[in-house]
DNA sequence: AATGAATGAGAGTTCATTCAT
DNA sequence: GATGAATGAACTCTCATTCAT
């Protein structure tokens, strides 16, 4: 029993080196030269060891796309426990929080790029039926529908409001993350502009006519 | 000469079959997945007969790009000069005509999601010294700008301004392309809210409080 | 243990065998129309296989270049610890011991003209920086030296002397490889012409007014 | 027959064009690099056309050899009508020509390598029945006999030394050829050795008592 | 459980050569 | 006579995967 215990144990270990190995060499050689040969000398096993933890290069490679997911929901969510918990009054303040949701996703992509290329950009993932939102995408609508429940947001339907959201979001994070040779203006300026864009025209009151935020603040500063 | 025409009529017939199969295959498969020997055979030549017509696949590749690239461009331009000649007074009107701007450009990424994926999603472009901006970028700051002299946009920095109006609409379109199986509420109301949303926050007068263009009333329609 | 000592064991036979077809492959079609597939087919296992043993061509070439040069080498050294020891006094005449240093030499190649195939003429050397002569060669810098520390030959610069004994005896061991049909008088007394005749121009007594070696007394006896 | 003429001598141009741009090429490239499609596009032709003056590549590559050879014989052939005309007392000693023919044989080769590696280097000739010494070879033996004649030489086999004389020849000039970062104390010290050696050990009065020529005084101005 | 040899397929690319025009 | 499109075979090399050990 025991003896087993640890053999799972050190097959889960492993488990996590090959994870981490796989994910490293994308990075460093890009999506198109990885190679399971290569996979299986960088964490120095046998190339018939990696296939006792994954069926093929299709499982670990849907197995990466998981565990990025599963990261970045881990990321919003420490948001979400925030808001929730009322540490703090601007937190509380339903517009503000999902103001750094949507900021948060931004910068989760930007400081994970390839966490977010794996969930968002590498393969278009394979269409099923009874496909449901991600639980990131559930997160954002559940922040969207405190803001109309606290009459922050006009009468306007939470599902719509929160795929625009969300397409904005990604929008943003995706360009920024794909054509870095792009002349940005400045990576903080576009950022807040699509946000605050995309959050201000579902007020109540027009945010840009009062001061909001961090970022409107900033940028009042720069443009004035 | 008779002959030398009908080789070359047949050279660019053929060059046409290649091109159209290559366009499949690389949106079937991915930039990687796709190959040459592939290629061939779905045309039913020999492989060396594509490299009559291509340096290799990177340039087959990129010029597959270009032509998605110069297809979008066309459609927006078509747009551009109908606000310039100042057809009708809708097409006068800056604000309008950016809203038509971007609508077309989602349009026509999900009228040719194709050409859509070969210009912004199936590979992230060559990182290159000197990178401008393409023409239909300047054809949107182009808008903008417009709207900003007429005292339509607050005085807000303009090419920031750009860059966020196409990070939203780059999010919608992409997202629509490659996440059908997503359960949008509806197209069309998620794409006037991104594109309204964005162009609403840069208003002098926030278009939200008024009636403004046949998207919001379209919306309105929907699910007041 | 057992088994992987077979297993080894297997290898190894395996990689001779590859290394015995390749020199033959390389010998008859040269470097240029040598191919790896030739290759594979000839030992029966797939191409794949025999990058298992060799980086690649050019490291598989190298790798017999060594080897024939190795052998060389080894074949020289018995004639040096043959003269050091002073087994004889034929071989303690250090004008002697070149002579059948360099007559190793050319033997060398008419009775392993793969190997000197291999060494000197299948393909010329990458010219890297550093280049330093190799150990055959100082082999024969150092018989020469010998010789003139001896007085036995004049004041000639050592190294032009051996470059120079060097390069006659090439020339004669490569032509015989490489053009055996030119209708050569006889090998050996080519041989011992080109051999002699070098040698002699260094000498201090001229060798060719008194009797000499072995060779000079091989010549005589078949032509005088 | 005019019009027939003028397009014989325009074939004629062609080919020798083709000839001379394969000769480049090789040079440029390496032999490796050498193909029929590089020749036509860079002869402006198409690749069909080579095919009218060649039947293939073999036959090309021959032309190129024997060409090579020509040119070689052409070269010593300059020196024998010198030495036959007796222009000036150093031409009209037979040996002093031979000095010079030899010298002549390997300055061609250096000054013109890659001749050099055609006629000799690039690939053993094809062996065939009834072989015979190329006419570069029966000057030499002419010049050797002239000596043995004049009793320059002593009662040696005139085809032996002949042998001998174009092995030491022909071992200096393709190891200057193909092993150019080889540490050469100095080409022409090495060359004159070579070559006043293989001569000396005939003379009937050993030249290396007397001063004898060029190379002989050079060196001993060097290391006397 | 783990190895690593082995395979068969396939990649991109280039080639010598042919042949209808 | 000359073109250039086309082919089919060849190249080096890498891959995902399997399987005897």
């Amino acid at each position: 029993m025991n003896a087993s215990t640890r053999r799972d144990q050190y097959k889960r270990e492993l488990r996590a080196v090959i994870v981490d190995a796989a994910r490293e060499i994308f990075v460093r050689d890009g999506f198109e030269a990885f190679s399971m040969r290569k996979l299986a000398s960088r964490v120095e096993c046998s190339p018939g060891n990696i296939y006792l933890h994954f069926k093929n290069k299709e499982e670990l490679f849907e197995s990466l796309v998981e565990e990025s997911f599963a990261r970045l929901l881990r990321s919003l969510s420490r948001l979400r426990s925030l808001g929730m918990l009322g540490k703090g009054r601007t937190s509380a303040d339903p517009v503000a929080l999902l103001r750094k949701g949507l900021r948060a996703y931004v910068d989760f992509g930007l400081r994970n790029p390839n966490d977010y290329r794996f969930a968002f950009l590498i393969r278009p993932p394979i269409v099923k039926r009874g496909y449901k939102p991600h639980p990131a995408f559930e997160e954002l609508r559940f922040m969207v529908d405190r803001c109309r429940a606290e009459k922050r947001f006009r009468a306007v339907d939470v599902e719509t409001a929160s795929q625009a959201l969300w397409a904005a979001a990604h929008g943003i994070t995706s360009l920024l993350i794909q054509r870095p040779a792009f002349p940005w203006v400045s990576k903080r300026e576009v950022i807040a502009q699509v946000i605050d864009g995309a959050i201000e025209s579902l007020l109540t009151v027009p945010a840009s006519r009062a001061a909001t935020g961090v970022y409107r603040a900033n940028r009042k500063r720069h443009h004035a």
